[in-house]
DNA sequence: TTAGCTCTACGAACAAAATCGTATTTATGA
DNA sequence: TCATAAATACGATTTTGTTCGTAGAGCTAA
């Protein structure tokens, strides 16, 4: 049986995960180098960072090589979910729909994507 | 001039929030009873709670009797918002869009909700 | 007045997460 | 072959957040 934990990744691990569903796989290099970018932390921090996350089962790798290849073990979209229906809990007293609401209002989307919404909404609505 | 410094309350501070936010104002004993109902943690360690946010300017206080009343210094909006675009970026690759449709698949709003956001969807549109 | 509550203050212990330093391994090209 | 570069392993430290224990102040009722 697989393992039924809920595994929470910490506000690092996410960024990581992140960069792995992005690109696919890659190596800690790579990760250093995109989270680089946005942080400055050293290499062998990403390093421990990822060796923990595949301790808890949040990565795979492919160690047959010298170089390591990482992979995320967890479903962007399934994270995605348990992240948002927490914060509905924790901050939107549990309704959805302010959150939507919120999320429309603050950031700007496109025609497309609003379109695309309520062709959605009036998918729900049937 | 006002503090400028992003302040991102954790976790614990959130919960206490949300209780702030609720009643409006309160004092550490209702703060307690409230989070009593969902964790088991020790009067002085939500009194502790409550001072590290005064400090940090999360709440403020009406200090003139001896039991102190505290009120939410931030407002839901705002740290709504904040929560909300940190989340856009980190997990959903800066779509609110994608958001929304996900937050919209897995929860499920009432018939009258949808109702709203489609209103709402229909001024953004024009 | 004083015993007994209830409150605040605050340092300290504890826990979790992030960062770093150093040792060691491995591949490689001069 | 050996120096160098690049990688992993992993313990130690630092930082941040949470929890608790204890001291002491203020109120109130017997």
């Amino acid at each position: 049986m697989t393992n039924m934990k809920i595994l929470k990744p910490t506000e690092s691990e996410l960024e990581i995960l992140q960069i792995l569903w992005n690109k696919g796989t890659a190596t800690v290099r790579e990760v250093h180098e995109e989270l680089s970018k946005t942080k400055d932390s050293g290499y062998t921090t990403s390093l421990k960072l990822l060796q923990i996350m595949f301790e808890k089962g949040l990565v795979t790798r492919d160690d047959s090589n010298k170089t390591h290849i990482y992979e995320a073990a967890v479903s962007r979209q399934k994270t995605q979910k348990q992240f948002l229906d927490k914060m509905i809990n924790t901050l939107f007293a549990g309704s959805s729909a302010q959150l939507v609401l919120q999320a429309l209002g603050n950031q700007k989307a496109s025609r497309d994507e609003l379109n695309e919404i309520q062709k959605y909404l009036d998918n729900l609505k049937k």
